[in-house]
DNA sequence: CTTAAAATCTCCATATATGAGATTTTGATG
DNA sequence: CATCAAAATCTCATATATGGAGATTTTAAG
């Protein structure tokens, strides 16, 4: 039967303990601490269809995007080919449980108790709460934009941010995934990880790293993330926001594993390369600092 | 005390509009305990229990509170009467959803999926986006905090908030429910209610409303909130932040109905009635301009 | 008041989630 | 690194919820 050859498959890999490390340290990294579940691909290709009804129903939410903020029932059962009466059972779940809000175009959107959540989280998140202080203190210090993201499934996600510049100048605020090929951020993530886990980002993302001049191939690109890496801190000359110096630093958990970073973007023509270095040094203590603390949390 | 004799100054100053007095409180604020009461609207007789697996999954959601921001499995298994596999089975649908996520004391919190949805949230809530230049108004001519709240459930919650003070008084950022029984803002609201849908409200929250003096009863309550209707806008000295007063007037949608509210939020030292008087002119006249934009949106 | 579109309901065969307990994995510790 | 307890996952028989087609009610519009 199908699923006993499954079975047996798993039961093989979970025979010998003493292989499975081996496996692992050749595929992709398995579940660490506090991350989400680092399952390869995810939005960009293909996401493996839900295949039970509870999957079905948060993959309602999951359609919501940025370039597409409002849904009809309709085009929600043929995107999803859920049925009819099935859709909007959904429907009718998710607005109760305020997930879900219709609008006047007999549409749907997002619904308050995401925002409620939200809160929630502002409150709950260690890396927010370490991290405020710090970015006070940061935009204290230097005339910039500061902040803390999360690395998330392939995501690099702001979580928060504080700013002592009139108009700040970064265009992704809390809650806006940022590229992966571009930027401080991204690089100061994409050095810490393993390799395996690595190098199907960097193909992925190559044209992007190529243009910013990380390298040409896949293996000149990891060359110089392993210098990142040793530098402790990347700094990005107007990669995602034209003008703006961007300076960032890991946050690791007890394996070296990146969970965030620390950045600080500021105008270019504000700084002289020896306040970059400064600034840079001041990111990596924050980092390290977040890092250490994060990892002692055995509140 | 205090903020009695406040209050009381202010009725004099602003006697000659007329109505500003019959719709303001004088109650003082009663302080439990610490500053920031959470809205306490929650485990009362009003959930039933989700019935189908759907909304069993969307309970694990529920649980989360600004009291209780992490859970363990056993915790979780036992407040919500779930099995072993089944709520791991949960927890493991919702973490790589990003909704929920693992902390190291082996529980889990609100994952980074919900800061992902609430940014959209920001992009798409129409009350957000046709609020916000008018709360930038609003704070550019007052030294103040104005802030979009809107009704949903029998909740009252934050959705956008603009601030020109230095520290803003108000304690209900984006995302945190507020009390139905206390402030101009939920009495804004409470006002616009029919008849049937109020009295359950007011008889929960009778105490609160007495407190603030809005009459013994529930009928006298009820009165009182047929003045502030018909004023269009409500005052609030120091009901939900001490020393601070709230100046709120309702969002109706085409059929009176009220869906959010406004409020600007200003401290009590800073104006004299006939200024609040003016404030809550204009914010009246925000409050219905949002009305109209909100029920003309046919796009 | 009539009509169209949207949303909900009924029915039922069948796929699917469930829970008790066994099993495996994790991670802390000497 | 062997050991042990706690945490997480798995197994499988059973009861249950599910989703398809189409009927039906509700809502919005003319």
């Amino acid at each position: 039967m199908y699923y006993a050859s499954i079975a047996q498959q798993f039961k093989v890999d979970s025979v010998a303990p003493g292989k499975v490390s081996a496996i692992c340290s050749s595929g992709p990294a398995r579940q660490t601490g506090s991350e989400i579940r680092p399952c390869g691909v995810r939005h960009e290709a293909e996401d493996m269809k839900p295949k039970n009804s509870l999957e079905r129903v948060l993959a309602v939410l999951e359609v919501f995007s940025e370039e597409r903020l409002e849904w009809t029932p309709e085009d929600l059962m043929r995107e999803l080919g859920y049925s009819r009466p099935t859709l909007y059972r959904y429907l009718k779940i998710l607005k109760d449980a305020g997930f879900l809000m219709s609008t006047r175009n007999a549409g749907v959107t997002l619904g308050p108790k995401v925002v409620e959540m939200d809160y929630l989280t502002r409150r709950a998140d260690p890396l927010v709460l370490r991290g405020e202080p710090h970015l006070k203190q940061l935009t204290a210090d230097h005339f910039c934009t500061a902040m803390v993201l999360r690395w998330y499934g392939n995501k690099i996600l702001c979580v928060a941010s504080e700013s002592s510049t009139r108009n700040p100048i970064s265009s992704y605020p809390r809650g806006r995934p940022m590229p992966l090929g571009r930027g401080a951020i991204a690089r100061s993530i994409l050095a810490q990880l393993p390799r395996p886990r690595l190098m199907p980002l960097i193909e992925r993302n190559l044209s992007d790293l190529r243009a910013v001049g990380l390298g040409d191939t896949a293996e000149d690109v990891l060359k110089s993330l392993r210098k990142a890496r040793k530098a402790g801190f990347c700094v990005a000359y107007g990669e995602v926001t034209p003008g703006a110096v961007g300076i960032a630093a890991p946050v690791v958990d007890d394996r070296d594993y990146p969970i965030a970073s620390v950045c600080v973007t500021i105008a270019g023509n504000l700084v002289t390369g020896a306040q970059i270095d400064r600034i840079g040094t001041e990111v990596r203590r924050v980092a390290s600092q977040i890092s250490v603390d994060q990892a002692n949390d055995k509140a």
